[in-house]
DNA sequence: CTGAAAGCGCTTACAG
DNA sequence: CTGAAAGCGCTTACAG
């Protein structure tokens, strides 16, 4: 239309010199015209384009994956890498699927059984986050042993004997956080009282306010409760406030993840909060040793972060 | 390596029939052996692949756009899309121009001057989330008019008079939100008050906790707030209690989103909540839409959403 | 300042 | 069951 060959449009709609200026203008006034964008997959091929990461969430709207999310952005950039998130809350298997065809590796929290795993993500490198140690892939370990001894220990400073963990799960399995949880106060020599939600489909607000009052009624004499995460914790602060049960006084409510949430509820939680800015850097420098070198064969490399007790008013 | 065609290495790759297996788990190992991943360039080009969507959020650990997020992953996944979310909080020009390379379509708040607009964006099909009228850009506006006289009104029948609207912005100028409550306030006989933030970077918890006392100094009398959003009501709520100023019998504090935090909060938060799993819905459409169309000339298409008010405890 | 040629890495017919 | 040819839509030298 604008009686150039492709170099010449090349060179208008790259803004690049060497180009009469008459000559571009009626270039651009043809693509316009025409509605002519140039296609990403041919451009790619010459250029390589930015390199992409994939991050599978599980759920966007949950401050933990909200945070992480945001400083993945954040490193990313400054790396120059591109970001494209998933929530891989519904069809895990084709939401992967899909999101292969744009990214160059995948970091995220990946809930597939081993082999489906493998099948999956065939050659793409991928960063698994809080896996078993049964896979054969990197990964980033949330690791809540010595968080939880402080969490514990905090508790057990301030007075409370009787701790109950209000734990959730997608099944009948009791969580890593739950067992690290039976594990500290086993250590303490504390009796590990373990309450397991595995009806709800989230781990929100709901739960708590549900299984704290179930707790109670089990354990009548408990004064701590443990969360599965901020949001239980903040459903078990709304319904001992419903009850007009004094927290801490009575009875202390520790969270999980360091979201945002534990600012707003009143008493400010005491929660086991993580520096997902660091997970975010370890992440995206694993990501990238993956894409630029060969893999190595042997033990898959494992990091492993710590969350760190942050004491409020509610304990 | 597996000293096959490039066509079998297709076949072996992509999982096709008519080829022999022994064939093809030589390929399948040599592929292995090598690293090798199929540029997705390449089979872009042939393919073209799943169209993608540029998702522009102010700060995804706001729950308005967490939300906004979530509900625009959940609609393009319905629609055979894939979305790829970039925060253009620090340097928008380079963030859009990254992002460009990657998708056919953008949707979201770009906080650029018009000029600049078309500039970064060039021919890609753009929605804007909440722009001025003054753009030549299909758009999605938020639209307060109703539901502000609503909150108005709700607040008039609960007995108050002296309302504040607590705004934000990152320039001196009255945001959008402001306005809306200014006319609003105006149709009932009211006189405006507004105070206004332009200093804190975002509009977060303590923008409310510092502009409630500022504005209970300039106005002793004031007995109920409007605020910028759900955060800075958490903040002006915050600030409330530890005044032991009871929330809503002395002053009213309403909020503007319908973020989970208000539900977190106590007494629990009124607000104006968006159906945003709407504004993804017509945003998805509008985008496909565009995509698919050539560009149609006159007016740029406008939607527009209006929030509806939610009572809940705080006023 | 402009254009002809080569090539990026795949897949899709088609031939054998 | 396997391979030779063509082509997807760009950019990068290079020639004029």
């Amino acid at each position: 239309m604008a009686k150039v060959s492709r170099q010449t449009v090349t060179r208008a709609m790259n803004d690049m010199s060497g180009i009469n200026p008459a000559t571009k203008q009626r270039v651009l006034d043809a693509a316009r015209e025409l509605a002519y964008r140039p296609s990403r997959f041919g451009r790619g091929l010459v250029t390589q384009g930015a390199p992409a990461l994939g991050l599978v969430v599980v759920d966007l709207t949950n401050g933990f994956w909200a945070e992480l999310a945001s400083s993945m952005l954040d490193e990313a950039t400054e790396r120059g890498w591109t970001v494209l998130i998933v929530e891989a809350s519904h069809d895990v298997r084709s939401t992967i699927g899909n999101l292969l065809e744009h990214v160059d590796a995948v970091f995220g929290l990946i809930d597939l059984p081993d082999e489906e795993l493998d099948e999956s993500l065939g050659a793409t490198p991928v960063l698994l986050l809080d896996r078993p140690e049964t896979t054969a892939r990197p990964g980033i370990r949330l690791d809540f042993g010595s968080a939880m001894d402080a969490a514990v220990s905090h508790l057990l400073a301030t007075g409370k004997r009787r701790i109950v963990m209000l734990d959730w799960a997608r099944d009948d399995a009791m969580s890593h956080r739950a067992s690290q949880f039976v594990a500290a106060a086993q250590r303490r020599g504390l009796e590990p009282l373990v309450l397991h939600d595995a009806i709800s489909r989230e781990p929100g607000i709901e739960v708590g306010r549900q299984a704290a009052p179930a707790a109670r009624e089990r354990w009548p004499d408990l004064d701590a409760f443990v969360c599965f995460n901020d949001y239980v914790a903040v459903g078990a602060i709304k319904y001992l406030q419903s009850q007009e049960i004094d927290v801490p006084r009575d009875i202390s409510v520790v969270g999980i993840d360091g979201t945002a949430l534990g600012l707003v509820v009143t008493p400010e939680l005491t929660t086991l909060r993580f520096d997902l800015r660091e997970v975010a850097r370890i992440a995206m420098d694993a990501a990238i040793e993956m894409v630029e070198r060969p893999p190595v064969s042997g033990e898959p490399q494992q990091w492993s972060v710590t969350p760190s007790l942050t004491v409020r008013h509610s304990s």
